[in-house]
DNA sequence: TTAAATGCAAAGAATTTGCATAACA
DNA sequence: TGTTATGCAAATTCTTTGCATTTAA
């Protein structure tokens, strides 16, 4: 059950004085219905199954207005392209270095971390951006299993 | 006083199966005694202070082979260039969204997520290679007192 | 009817690669 | 003397920009 319907986003747009276009409401709706962590690149592929004539930096160009609006967070899970999604779903990442898996972090893993940061240094964390890497539980095993 | 000398760091090359050269032994030595977090490009102009002919490729080339055998990280601070340093002072960052200032994070601060990531997910952090973005403490004073 | 959004081509930043020459071991 | 590393130019990848045209409000 998402909560953001595109009519609700589209919505928001509006507010913000932001124009609803078909390209628009197509990279929305993709946000919205498709995959989790989309890249710029495979959003445009799935909107131009339905609208062939968008171009990429129309793509990117919404994606920089919604991110504006606050609509949309965009996030870097390794080397490679930026993957976006709604800001509503917005959460942390850990990546597998080894394997490239990517978990979404349980809401609260970032809380201790974060209390310290502003505690000893007044920096409040905002995790969402980058994700943290490391080994899945599947890598971190057969790393400790096979010493050479 | 750093623990790792550019001899060393020289014994460790060879250890690794790696040739010892000019262009080689100056990026060690601009890693070792230049600034804290030095991009591609920045090591790249210290090393043409004292050899003007070294070519990029050439120090992408060496970063990428001194990152392979354990000697070079790179780290990831926001948009734009990844920064290099030596292995052996790995550490997080956290770096403020609203100016941009870098902070080295305490060893200990990744401590509890890590455990928690552990215990949970059985997922191993090794919380170096993004830095974790936020706002550092007087950006976060200053979104607090100038609401809008 | 006018400010905002689009399509297109071209530029941009950061990094990588192919290949002939040079130089470490 | 045989790899390995280098210099150079050119290619790649991801993203941004300039500009004439179209479109939503």
């Amino acid at each position: 059950m998402p909560l953001n319907t595109v009519e609700e986003l589209v919505a928001q747009l509006r507010e913000g004085g932001a124009r609803v276009t078909t390209a628009r409401r197509l990279v929305l709706t993709v946000l919205v219905e498709g995959s989790q962590h989309p890249t710029a690149e495979e959003l445009l592929a799935t909107v131009r199954a339905r609208a062939p004539d968008v171009h990429a930096s129309t793509v990117y160009r919404n994606l920089e207005e919604l991110e504006r609006l606050g609509v949309v967070v965009h996030t870097h899970l390794g080397h490679g392209p930026a993957t976006y999604h709604l800001a509503s779903e917005a959460h942390g990442h850990l990546v597998c270095e080894s394997c490239g898996a990517t978990l979404e972090a349980p809401r609260d893993l970032f809380e201790d971390m974060a209390q310290g940061a502003k505690r000893r240094l007044g920096f409040v964390l905002r995790p969402y951006h980058f994700a943290v890497l490391g080994l899945c539980a599947a890598c971190a095993a057969r790393a400790t299993t096979a010493q050479p």
